[in-house]
DNA sequence: TTGTCAATAAATCAATCCTGTTGACTAATG
DNA sequence: CATTAGTCAACAGGATTGATTTATTGACAA
């Protein structure tokens, strides 16, 4: 009755499937909702209804030049709901607020030698209340997702005040909404599957190469995490050679040859260009490897690879492991499509702002 | 109205989950399925009256014993619905029908030298025939799974008569149930699912070793079939060597180092042992390698090794695959349990059986 | 060229149905 | 008599159904 129905984030599977649909297809009329959900008309218009008074969905402007009735096409209202997302890397921990459809009004970030407990958390509850105060009283702040390499003790004796750390609930302390936290290689995946520009099959693995290799898994148009929140594990794939896909595709393999630190930017990758090269085609080789695998197992048709990583570079290794796969055994299979991700660098940062969207929005999302 | 009721097989999903708990703990209580599925005890009450109306449930004897009112458990019916399963392999073609708690009631069985498809259609025309003809009027046939090795026609020329033939939708003319196929690896996973013995996480990959090597994935409980129906292709899953799992851990690649074709049954391995031993280290190789690979994706907790094999074989194998395992490397991930099918030579046969039965019993299993 | 009307399609209204919940209640036991 | 299993009756939410309204294009006759 009151007006905090405004603030209601728990909506049904059915509203859930109309705002996943508006946002991988674009602004959608009723009817095509009540088609493709496979609703009654009536039930569309129920649903839309609330969703527009709530503020989820705009309603755009009449399509006429067709036979019948003009149709009004439904799409996402930016300011339905607002993320953030916290990305933990390497050099650089950055901060972002993000609109319903993928744009990052806000970002800020700090670099550092490497990251600690403390330094991250006042980056973050510092950031977290300016852009808070920032804020309209009326915008709604559905959450936040941190991204973050798994196991960061395992980086060096100074990361050891991470192991017992739990970033995501010391600062849930205090927040008037939820923390969410996630490998930062599957919140790369999940953007892509939520704020992607490609399209995309409801199945498909998604390699990302950072400082180390790793990637995301999704099923039914879903990130999958497991039940010990480990899966997507592409890095820890067992590769020929007794080793693992992190060993060989990993820009910190690369920097070892190189014999310095890449910049956590496109800029200064300039270098002998063979050693890139090498470094590439070892890499192809062992992604094809990972990809045939989880074809194999999934039957997935497509594979995604994506990184911080330049453009040009990203370019070569795909082309590289479509090369390398050819080159595979591939009998009783389907090689699958190797495609390049679209987000690069904003990727996990994305990502981790699509974890409180996953979880409020998309079908199947709220488990708690 | 009208007692056609009895016909009803479109069960609602929390009929469905209803009976999927049964099946796997055994009989229980109303109360317990209240807990269980999250549903009210007035639900749970009005759904199970329907399913023992319809002659899915039986109610047990009151369990007295313990402070407040007895309860009464809640059995799977066996005479719930019948299934027909027909099994294609190298040298046999296996008929069989089998009840609602699996278990096979009438099988038959023919030997030769490959198949074909004239003699399969006939076999399994008559024989389902006169299974039919056996049955009371009462009985309930709920649809025909075939299981079958995919690519028949790679077997050599004489196989060439499989690469049009269409056995489901020639096998479904004239039935009045309809009829599911799928490869015979993919249906000795559906069986351990289903009708296993063994107590087994909802996430599991499952590996079955015979003439090929083969698999099956189940994820959240359901056995994954894939967008091309081609998931759980474990025998063309790549390992080092440029080769794939059934190069290795195949029944085959055992024969031909006997010399000899191994019989459909567990008698005559008996062999030089060593040759066994050695192929039994190098398929425990490559089964250890491609069940790090399915963890390393999807976060499995447990491995299922099975197969055409006698059961001591069958352990040697899980002995050393849990050897190999520990010997690659697996940072990042935690290593799976390996642990033994229960089905052995009768899994295809029963996961063929099973694919109706999950159509129209297992929740999520009715796509059409 | 223009007016009229059938066909088409989008969307809604009102009634109803189905499935599950709630709260009060009965039953049987240690 | 506290405890647990189970049911009865009323009700609520979310969907469907079938009739109805609205807005348009396209064909055809004047």
């Amino acid at each position: 009755m009151l007006h905090d129905a405004r603030n209601r984030l728990d909506l049904s599977q059915n509203e859930r499937q109309i705002l996943s649909l508006v946002r991988r297809r674009g602004p959608l009329p009723r009817a095509a909702l009540a088609q493709a959900t496979g609703l009654s008309p009536q039930a569309i218009t129920n649903l839309t209804r609330k969703l527009i008074e709530n503020g989820f969905l705009d309603s755009g402007a009449v399509v006429r030049g067709k036979v019948g009735q003009p149709s009004t096409p439904l799409s996402l209202a930016p300011e339905g709901a607002l993320f953030l997302g916290l990305k933990l890397g390497r050099r650089l921990v950055e901060l972002a607020l993000v609109d319903f459809v993928g744009r990052i009004k806000v970002h800020r970030q700090e670099l550092y030698g490497h990251p600690t407990p403390d330094g991250v958390m006042t980056f973050a509850r510092h950031g977290i209340a300016t852009i808070l105060d920032s804020l309209s009283p009326s915008a709604r702040i559905a959450g936040l997702g941190i991204a973050t390499p798994f196991r960061l003790w395992d980086w060096g004796s100074e990361m050891a005040g991470w192991h017992d750390f739990d970033l995501a609930a010391r600062l849930a302390e205090g927040l008037p909404f939820p923390v969410f936290l996630e490998n930062d290689a599957s919140t790369a995946c999940a953007a892509e599957l939520i704020f992607g520009r490609s399209v995309l099959p409801r199945d498909f693995v998604h390699l990302y190469i950072a400082h180390f290799a790793g990637g995301g898994v999704v099923l039914d148009g879903r990130l999958r995490i497991g039940p010990r929140r480990n899966a997507g594990a592409l890095g820890s794939m067992p590769i020929p050679g007794g080793r693992q896909l992190l060993d060989v595709a990993s820009v910190s393999t690369l920097e070892e040859r190189l014999g310095r630190s890449l910049p956590p930017d496109d800029s200064g990758w300039q270098g002998p260009a063979e050693i890139e090269a090498q470094w590439i085609a070892e890499s192809a080789d062992a992604l094809a490897f990972v990809a045939l695998s989880a074809t194999a197992l999934l039957d997935i048709p497509a594979v995604v690879i994506d990184g911080a990583i330049p453009p040009a570079t990203r370019r070569a290794l795909a082309d590289a492991t479509r090369t390398a796969m050819a080159r595979l055994p591939a009998a009783g299979i389907d090689r699958p499509q190797v495609t390049e991700g679209s987000l690069a660098r904003s990727a996990r940062i994305l990502g981790a702002a699509a974890l409180p969207l996953a979880h409020f929005f998309e079908p199947g999302g709220a488990l708690a």
